[in-house]
RNA sequence: GGUCUGGUAGUUCAGUUGGUUAGAAUGCCGGCCUGUCACGCCGGAGGUCGCGAGUUCGAGUCUCGUCCAGACCGCCA
């Protein structure tokens, strides 16, 4: 036996009890006398005490430890003379009698701390390592809780969890996947899910009417702080259900996930805001909703003047920034340039400033009186002492850099609270989007989303209007989550492959098994499935999904501890009738 | 595919206008120290300044290329 106890749980009512523990040495602490070791395991840490005097070859033994070393030590337990309140074993240390050099170390690379002294790099490319720190292991521990949770509510709500299979088959719709090569079936290729979209589909017409699976998902798409080539989605379907039942069921997930993992009540339903609003207020369709600052639409005040720019935009609108208008010409420079990135693509920034002694200075007083600038102050709600800041030109492109602007601004003026959690359902998105590169309408969500009942008529007139029957759950400006009613109708179904451009034999190639399925009896159903990893880097408080993952890749999908991806065997290759090309410089 | 930022000791970083032997902190090694807990004090070792060209009497510093890392845009139903 390597341990009586963990290195976390010995307390003062363990006083003079014998004890083995195991664990990786965290630090000495040699003063000559004697030396202090502290032992670290999963759950803690406890100090070791050597004396000179009682064992002077165990002391001796024990300032040769290095960081990391792992050990076992046996001893007695007993009352520190100087305790550490800031440790929770800080009350007790171990008088040692035997120590075991299971294992030596290297010295590490980096720190094994919180406040280590390693970098991002490093840590990934040492993971296990890294993984060894507090601060990791308490994302990862955040991460199981989380999940254990999920399993325990949906559990309670009688739905059942089945696996579905990840070598599938390619679609051309959405991301682009990861693909296998089969050996068996010589030039065929699998792809791997971008989710398990068409299984849970045929889970409901099997009649499995409350689905849910946490599940590893693949996209083959550039990444970012919160993108993984693999992530993890918590997938549900449920049948014979309209959009408020699942709505309804996974509001109480949420509210189950908050209550038990964050001890917060959110009291009340949570809002729907229908996507046109978002847009219109937010320029976003995840609005942040921890702070006010919506946009207000100048378009029709604005344009009375003689001011070009705004004359000739289709879309004026700006926010007000509380308490800014003492900025300097530095500041709203910086604004301007910021707005002005490539990124954000606005072409230029017009500011008011609300003095505090009511008048007000602004880029364009050459075009606008004091009159008509208090006019649009009024329309903003502005005070003294607020800064306008002003955007136009094209509606969709001018209120999504509002939309940026209204963010960056809340960040300067610190209304991020990682603490306040404001979540809500963006609701009637649209369902088809248009793609100027391909001249034709893509799925928002997907090609089994179902529109709503009063638009389908506009399916055939102005298919760019017709809304969804789809909702994302958003928190703090995340997209944790989406979802939708599905189309379990194989008339409509065709109806909507048509519209995304698909031929009859397409659409039956690709989904033929799926549409086959409808004819037997597929019953109404939706569902909706949210991003794992997203969820629990905000319930972390972090930006990044990489630290609630144990083993992430780069931004360029790599994994740099394990190399990969890397090159095959020819035999490899061979075997899989497989030619690998240089690629061209 | 594009924009931006960074790459200097094991690690995190500083390095002025291009100018002598490239610094600090931390870690590591050695010594001293009997109540430390970020122990303290003294000493020491440790560098392909990412890589390759170029400009120059002289490049960590300037120019070009390239590789790597990070953030973002495009992309991501």
């Amino acid at each position: 036996m390597y341990r009586t106890h963990t290195c976390g749980e010995l307390r003062l009512i363990n006083k003079n009890e014998n004890v083995s523990l195991s664990g990786w040495v965290q630090r000495t602490r040699n003063l000559g006398g004697m030396t202090f070791v502290d032992i670290r395991d999963r759950y803690g840490i406890t100090q070791l005490v050597f004396d000179m005097d009682t064992n002077s070859e165990l002391c001796e033994q024990a300032r040769k430890l290095g960081r990391e070393y792992v050990i076992q030590v046996k001893g007695n337990v007993s009352e520190r003379s100087s305790k550490n309140s800031k440790m929770p074993t800080g009350d007790i240390e171990i008088l040692v009698t035997e120590i075991n050099i299971l294992n030596k170390s290297d010295v590490p690379p980096f720190t094994i701390e919180d406040d280590t002294d390693g970098g991002d790099d490093i840590r990934m490319k040492y993971r296990y390592l890294d993984l060894r720190r507090a601060t990791v292991r308490k994302n990862l521990e955040l991460r199981h809780r989380m999940g254990q949770e999920v399993r325990k509510y949906l559990d309670a709500q009688k739905f059942i969890e089945v696996e579905t299979p990840v070598l599938i088959k390619s679609t051309p719709e959405g991301a682009r996947d990861f693909v296998v090569p089969s050996r068996m079936n010589k030039n065929q290729f699998y792809a791997l899910p971008q989710s398990p979209q068409v299984f849970k589909q045929l889970l409901m017409i099997a009649g499995y009417d409350r689905y849910f699976q946490i599940v590893k998902c693949f996209r083959d798409e550039d990444l970012r702080a919160d993108r993984q080539p693999e992530f993890t989605q918590i997938d549900c379907e449920m049948a014979f259900v309209e959009q408020q039942d699942i709505i309804n069921v996974f509001e109480g997930l949420a509210k189950h996930l908050f209550k038990e993992v964050k001890g917060l009540d959110i009291e009340g339903d949570f809002i729907q805001m229908p996507y046109s609003e978002a847009i219109a207020n937010y320029g976003s369709d995840k609005p942040d909703l921890r702070f006010e600052m919506k946009i207000v639409d100048l378009t029709e005040l604005a344009k009375q003047n003689d001011f070009v720019v705004f004359n000739s935009a289709e879309y004026i609108g700006g926010i007000c920034a509380d308490s800014c208008a003492s900025y300097s010409r530095k500041e709203l420079d910086k604004l301007t340039k910021f707005v002005q990135r490539p990124q954000i693509g606005a072409k230029g920034l017009v500011y008011v400033k609300y003095n505090e002694d009511g008048s007000f200075k602004s880029s364009v007083d050459k075009f606008y009186s004091q009159d008509d600038l208090k006019k649009w102050a009024d329309l903003f709600n502005a005070k003294p002492g607020d800064l306008l800041l002003i955007l136009a030109g094209d509606r969709e492109k001018t209120l999504s850099q509002i939309g940026e602007l209204r963010l960056e601004m809340a960040n300067k003026l610190n209304l991020l609270d990682k603490d306040k959690f404001v979540p809500l359902w963006v609701v009637d998105f649209p369902l088809l989007e248009w793609d100027d590169d391909s001249s034709c309408f893509h799925a928002m969500h997907h090609p089994f989303t179902s529109p709503k009942k009063e638009d389908i008529e506009l399916m055939d007139t102005d298919p760019g209007k017709v809304r969804a029957n789809a909702y994302d759950l958003v928190i703090n400006g995340v997209e944790i989550g989406g979802g939708s009613i599905r189309i379990f109708n194989d008339e409509l179904q065709q109806k909507m492959f048509k519209l995304l451009g698909f031929s009859k034999e397409e659409a039956d190639a690709q989904f033929g098994f799926l549409m086959n399925a409808f004819k037997y009896g597929a019953p109404p159903h939706g569902g909706v499935a949210f991003g794992f990893d997203r969820w629990v880097s905000l319930f972390a408080g972090l930006d990044s999904i990489r630290d609630v993952i144990a083993f992430p890749k780069n931004n360029s999908g790599r994994d740099v501890m394990i190399d990969s991806p890397s090159e095959i065997a020819k035999e490899q290759l061979d075997e899989l009738f497989l030619k690998t090309i240089k690629p061209k410089e």
